[in-house]
DNA sequence: CCGGAGGCAATTGCATACACTTTTTGCCTT
DNA sequence: AAGGCAAAAAGTGTATGCAATTGCCTCCGG
């Protein structure tokens, strides 16, 4: 491992190395309980294991790996009741979000909610899977920012991510997306008519409903556990 | 204070450097822009600089210090909006946790509960300030775990850590102890009575009011820190 | 055949060394 | 005298080296 620095040297190395990894974690391409040397990550990534170790750290401090002093760091194992508590909590902080939404959105926070929750309906009309997954994103990333709180937005966004691996069970129900449609319509309706309340439950009810399929994709992710890194 | 180097190698020290610098900021020692300069820190913990970088880099993750890079790293400062914000967000972690509680406490826990609570009463008789503050941490963790939802138990603590330097202004209200436990005292009997809606809505304006005294003065609290070595 | 003690390889944890960036300082120019 | 540039000093970011701990493998005894 020879390599000159390909990365820029502008201190955003661990940075990097945080994003890298924490993505492959919520991305699912390392998956719970995988071992993470801390030699093979600093050979893949063409650093060396200083940086290595600290990213390790921050990701541990955000709950994404575990740390066992002296025997290293695996993906972080989620345990059924943890995954539960996650979803529940997700639910929890959704309502709120969109309850101070409903509140305190501006008008044109409104008005582009409304535009782009439309614009997603074709989406469903035409079975786009990924452009509406992209649309959903955005969609909910809207409701943590219209509560204009940062911390319940900080908050929602770190759960949200730390659930990422298990939302991909979504994509296995047939009709989801029409069912996302008219639950995100119940809750653009109850905000644009500023109920927070009707809006809080509305965020709700719609991260449970996939909070269920997820805990039963999560019982059949049992699957061996991949060795190599990339 | 602490800062021995024992023999023994217990993979701790990198934990007790983020327990230690975290206890400062938390304590208001090291106070919000403060300068944390590494050489200083490792000198002070008799480390070297590896393990003080990784706790700034974990008190990062967890959003007690702030970085920049190659400039280095200063303890958080909170604005205005985001100190609300954060006391918002407390306000409703705390309601949920209530609500929670009052529909899932064990018998045992809802006993435990009204027993320290009564006994807390005795400290306010007696006026007896460092007393109640243990037993009004200690209500509010039973609270927490009372919810058992492990991740808003960490949501809830992660985000009081981070008010701590902002509470110590409650000691200067006078009777604060009375009203507190006139507020604790609504909790309490909600949960006992199973209403959730009830204890939540207790334990938000519960936060509401300790919300409003410390803004007031985290204002007065917001001179600007120079490096000037005392 | 099984269980445990002891040694060896692999890996982590910390320290030191080196490279690069920012800031300060002091001199020179205008 | 003020401003700007340059060079050194200070401080951060990364790499490497070494000691300590862990886990495995072997070998011995029951």
């Amino acid at each position: 491992m020879s390599g000159k620095h390909s990365l820029i040297r502008s201190g955003t190395t661990v940075d990097q190395m945080v994003r890298a990894i924490g993505d492959r974690i919520v991305t699912g391409y390392l998956r719970p309980g995988e071992k993470l040397d801390e030699t093979s990550l600093a050979a893949r990534f063409d650093v060396s294991r200083t940086p290595v170790r600290e990213a390790l750290g921050q990701l541990s401090a955000m709950g994404l790996v575990e740390r066992r002093p002296n025997r290293g760091a695996i993906v972080a194992v989620v345990t059924q009741e943890h995954l539960a508590s996650m979803f529940e909590s997700m639910a929890e902080l959704e309502a709120i979000c969109a309850r101070f939404s409903a509140e305190r959105m501006t008008a044109a926070e409104r008005r582009a909610l409304e535009i782009e929750h439309q614009a997603s309906a074709r989406m469903v009309q035409l079975g786009a899977e990924e452009d509406y997954e992209y649309f959903n994103t955005e969609f909910h990333s809207r409701l943590y920012r219209g509560a204009h709180n940062t911390h319940i937005h900080d908050l929602t966004v770190m759960t949200r991510s730390r659930l990422a691996p298990f939302r991909r069970a979504q994509f296995m129900l047939p009709g989801r997306l029409a069912k996302s449609w008219q639950e995100h319509n119940l809750i653009v309706t109850a905000i644009m008519r500023g109920d927070g309340v009707a809006a809080g439950k509305a965020a709700r009810d719609h991260v449970s409903i996939v909070s269920e399929a997820s805990a039963v994709f999560a019982a059949d992710d049992h699957k061996p556990i991949r060795r190599d890194v990339a």
